[in-house]
DNA sequence: GTCACAACCTAACATCCTTAGGAAAGCGGT
DNA sequence: ACCGCTTTCCTAAGGATGTTAGGTTGTGAC
C-alpha cells in the first residue's frame, strides 16, 4: 500500500482549506483523515491533538495574512495605508473564513510570541507612521485599528450588516465611512 | 423519585452560567444534565438540540445586555453615552465571557429579528442622538460602534492587549483613548 | 540486500449528541 | 379516595468524535 506522504505542514494546509469550507468548528481530525484517505490515528504521528492542529492553522493564517498586509502596505501611507491594512483583513475574513477565525484563537504566551502576531503589530505600527503619533498613542492606535478591523470583519461575517432595513446603506459604504473616520480621528491625535 | 423541575428557561439560565464558567465551547448537554442530576436525554423534553440550547443562551444574553445598555444609557448623552454603552459591553464580556460569546453566535434571520438584536440597534441609535447625524450616517455610526466595541472586547478577552511589551499602556488607558477618539470622530461627522 | 526508522494500521476506550420507547410522577375530574 | 392523562424523566442503543496502545510495513541509508 503506498503512503499518503503526510507531514505536519501538509496537514496544517489541508486543515486550513477544510476550515475555510466547513467553518473552524467543523474542522475535525476525522474529516481531515478522510480527505487524505487515511485512518484517524495516523494523523497523530504529525499532530499531537486536535488543539495542536487548530494552533497550526492559526499560525499559518497569521503568517499568511502578515505577508498580505506587508505586500499591501508597500509604498503607501496615510489613509491609503489604513485602506490597505483594513482591506486585507476584510477580504481575508471573507475569502478565508476558517483561516480568519483560526486567527482569533487565543494562543498561550509562548506560541503567541513565536507567531506572526508581533509582526502584525509592527506592520500596523508602520502603517501609522504618517500620523506622527507619540509612542503611547501609536500603541493606542494599533489597538484601535485592531479592534475596529476585527470587529468589523466579525460583524460582517455574522451578517449583522446585511439583515437590516431594506433601504440601509451597504457594508461597503459603511466601510469607506469607517476608514474616513479613522483617518480624521488619527489626524486629530497628531502630536504637534 | 422527586422531579428536578426542569423548564426551558431554567435550562437556558443554567447553561448561561455554565458557559460563563467553562467557555461557550465547553457548554455541553452532558455537563448541564450533570448539574441538574439528571440523565442527558431528559433535557430533550425542554430543548431540541445542543444548537437550540446555544441559541437560547444567545437570546438570553442579548436580552440581558440590552437591559444593561438601556439602564446605563438613562439620562446621559454625547461622550457619556458612548462610555455607557461601551462600558456595558466591555464589562459584560469580562464578567460573563460565555454569555458574551453566545451573543456573537450567528442566528438565522427569523431568530435574529425576534431577538433583542434590533433593540440593541435602537439603543445604539439613541445613544448617538446628541451627534445630530444624518440617517445614513447614524447607521454607519451604529455599525462603527458595534465593530469597535465588539472588536475591542474580543481582542481584550483574547489577551491581545496584555502580552505586549512591559512598558506598554494598559487596556484601560487605551479604552479611554478610544472613547475620546470615537467622540471626536462622530463630532466631525455632524451635519451642519 | 538488509536494517532501522518512520508511516500507517487495527483494536479499544471515553466522551459526546441524538433517537426510540418505556415507567412513573403529578394533575385533573369523578 | 381512586382513575386516567399528560408530561417528566428514565434505560437502551447507535453514531460520531478524540485519544492511546501496540502492531505492520513501506522506504531510505548503508
Amino acid at each position: 500500500m503506498p503512503r499518503a506522504g503526510l507531514t505536519g505542514d501538509r496537514l496544517a494546509e489541508a486543515a486550513a482549506d477544510l476550515a475555510d469550507e466547513v467553518g473552524v468548528d467543523g474542522l475535525s481530525l476525522s474529516a481531515l483523515a478522510r480527505r487524505f484517505g487515511v485512518a484517524v490515528p495516523s494523523l497523530y504521528a504529525h499532530v499531537s491533538s486536535l488543539r495542536d492542529l487548530q494552533v497550526r492553522v492559526a499560525l499559518l493564517a497569521l503568517e499568511e495574512s502578515a505577508d498580505l498586509v506587508a505586500a499591501a502596505l508597500a509604498g503607501v501611507s496615510g489613509r491609503d495605508a489604513l485602506t490597505a491594512v483594513g482591506g486585507v483583513w476584510r477580504t481575508y475574513a471573507r475569502e478565508h473564513p476558517g483561516r480568519y477565525a483560526a486567527t482569533r484563537l487565543p494562543l498561550d504566551p509562548a506560541a503567541a510570541a513565536a507567531s506572526a502576531g508581533p509582526r502584525h503589530a509592527d506592520l500596523a505600527r508602520a502603517s501609522l507612521r504618517d500620523y506622527a503619533l507619540s509612542d503611547a498613542d501609536e500603541t493606542h492606535a494599533v489597538r484601535l485599528l485592531g479592534a475596529t478591523f476585527h470587529g468589523y470583519a466579525a460583524l460582517d461575517a455574522a451578517g449583522a450588516f446585511s439583515h437590516g432595513a431594506p433601504g440601509a446603506p451597504t457594508s461597503d459604504d459603511t466601510w469607506e465611512r469607517v476608514l474616513d473616520g479613522l483617518d480624521t480621528l488619527l489626524r486629530s491625535w497628531e502630536t504637534r
